[in-house]
RNA sequence: GCCCCCAUCGUCUAGUCUGGUCUAGGACACAGGCCUUUCAAGCCUGCGACAAGGGUUCGAAUCCCUUUGGGGGUACCA
């Protein structure tokens, strides 16, 4: 049989990277396994639902490069509100739809009537004030909380039909219920302590348990791989499979992903929607690569750490993921996004770099010709600086606009008075302005000759410049950055600094 | 409280299933050095772990038990 494995996200808030990473490992079993991903939406959570969620998850999924093979098709997702330019991107369809849980009810209220009539379920009017007060009492009495199964053993038609009401599991109250897991082994679950988990809401929505047994079952997926986070509640939809007589997929739970603080991973810890990745500048395929390797490693003595995406499918093995959670290092993912950018090729770099530019307003868009060729001059001069893509504004803002004048005590070189500094600036601006072609190379040549006849260390001359020139302590190679800005420009930007210095000397002698 | 999962450097991990080759390997981070026009990058070096206690065994990071610690779950959420 081949292997059907889904990712199955309720549209209830940005794409979370621990989500992600587990839909990494789901997407890369398919791959391997020549099987097929699936794409279902659970929306069966009427209060929680934003609807522009799943638009914003299916980009995520698309820009890691997780392609489905079957998900939602075009008429579900515009039934869903999505715009129909959105909507035709993203559709898919297949055999086993509709891929919307909220487009499925039939079919889990058909299921839930079949577990009524086989006894393997119930019908229950408690109000959520009685089921609270039951809470709470059992919390007081410090006893096991969960429902009190008030309703199970009601006469068949105390409760009607067409009352409000919920259908609960009926679990039983002895042996024990066995959740057989790859990667965890066997759990053992007390029947006496599961509980009578609603199943049908009195919305007419199912719950969770019972819409992912149906829809497992319905879609024949063949592998559940989630996070762990799960397995407390997997004995209850394990006893549904049993009480349909249905085959139970083979479950995989992969770790969860922990916060340096060693908590699930929240919002106040960083990033944590894969859409902020995206935008501070993380190649999709760094984060991939990252994501990859949190939870998982190849082993057998294999030592690489960046992988391709190719090696990553032949290398993947779900039965070697870790059983214990994993923290999110931030860091070892800006090493690896750094790594990534310094192994594209400049045109490539230029064209990611663009967006985040644009995005600062520091480029048109579209980018002119000419405003491009110049940028080419920048690629390679912050290539191997960036950890993010986004730090490229930081690093080249200086080469737009106009910048601050830098403080006097700047642009007094080491072992260097503020007149010999001045001089120093003087000198190099005429140089500048003389000097016949405007690149780096010559620029470096005409430069360090400066600082020979000057007899001042290349470092002190080239640092009060950078100062005077970038108006910053830290900046990109003088040279390069020089030819990016422009001879007219760095004409100015001397003139400037050798204004602040002379002013400074004329009123401290 | 109750239930469940987990446990190798600060972090991600290799090694655990099939005890000996492990004075525990790699990567990130950190510290120092080299290179150098700043910052990076690169190279070199250093720091740094088998949670604890009991067994089993000639021998345990590896097998068993207990404790401790961490995490997760405990909804008409997913």
């Amino acid at each position: 049989m081949s292997v059907r494995v889904r990712m199955a996200p309720s549209p209830t808030g940005e794409p979370h990277i621990g989500n992600v990473r587990t839909a990494v490992f789901n997407w890369l079993f398919a791959r391997k396994m020549g099987g097929r991903f699936i794409l279902r939406v659970e929306d069966t959570d009427r209060t929680r639902y934003q609807p522009e969620t799943v638009e914003v998850m299916m980009d995520g999924l698309r820009w890691l490069g997780l392609n489905w093979d079957e998900g939602p098709g075009l008429e579900e997702l515009q039934r869903m509100g999505i715009h129909p330019e959105a909507a035709a991107k993203y559709a898919v369809g297949g055999p086993c739809g509709p891929y919307i849980q909220s487009e499925r009810l039939d079919q889990y209220r058909e299921v839930a009537a079949e577990l009524l009539e086989r006894g393997w379920a119930y019908r229950c009017n408690c109000t959520p004030e009685r089921l609270e007060r039951v809470r709470q009492r059992q919390r007081a009495n410090k006893e096991l909380v969960m429902y009190d199964r008030h309703c199970r053993d009601l006469p068949p038609d105390t409760i009607s039909p067409h009352e409000p009401h919920v259908i609960r599991l009926k679990v039983p109250l002895e042996g024990q219920t066995i959740l057989h897991d790859v990667i965890k082994g066997d759990v053992v679950f007390e029947n006496s302590g599961i509980d009578d988990q609603v199943l049908l809401k009195s919305d007419g929505f199912p719950t969770y348990h019972l819409a992912v047994v149906v829809d497992d079952h319905g879609m024949e997926i063949t592998h559940v791989i989630r996070g762990d986070d799960w397995i407390p509640s997997t004995p209850k939809r394990v006893l549904i499979y049993q009480a349909l007589g249905w085959q139970p997929p083979v479950y995989c739970h992969v770790p969860l992903v922990l916060a340096t603080d060693g908590k699930k991973l929240g919002k106040r810890h960083g990033a944590t929607s894969i859409t902020q990745f995206r935008e501070q500048g993380y190649l999709s395929e760094a984060l991939f690569n990252f994501l990859t390797l949190v939870g998982w490693a190849p082993g057998g003595g294999e030592e690489q750490e960046i992988f391709g995406r190719d090696e990553l499918i032949a290398a993947f093995d779900l039965f070697r993921v870790n059983k214990a959670s994993a923290v999110f290092s931030y860091d070892k993912l800006d090493w690896m996004n750094g790594v990534y950018i310094r192994e594209l090729a400049e045109e490539a770099l230029l064209e990611r770099l663009l967006p985040f530019w644009q995005r600062a307003g520091l480029v048109p868009d579209p980018c002119p010709d000419e405003e491009r060729e110049r940028l080419r001059l920048v690629v390679p001069l912050v290539q191997e600086r960036l950890k993010r893509l986004g730090e490229v504004v930081e690093w080249t803002g200086f080469l737009f606009g106009e910048i601050e004048p830098p403080p006097a005590d700047k642009l007094v070189g080491k072992k260097m008075t503020p007149q010999e500094s001045l001089v120093a600036l003087q000198q190099a601006r005429a140089r500048l302005a003389g000097v016949e072609s405007f690149d780096a190379e010559t620029l470096e040549a005409l430069l360090r000759g400066l600082a020979d006849e000057l007899a001042l260390k290349a470092g002190s001359l080239f640092g009060i410049l950078r100062w005077a020139v970038t108006g910053q302590q830290v900046s990109p190679p003088l040279f390069g950055s020089l030819a990016a800005l422009g001879r007219e420009k760095t004409v100015a930007r001397l003139e400037a600094a050798e204004s602040v210095l002379a002013a400074a000397g004329q009123g401290n002698p």
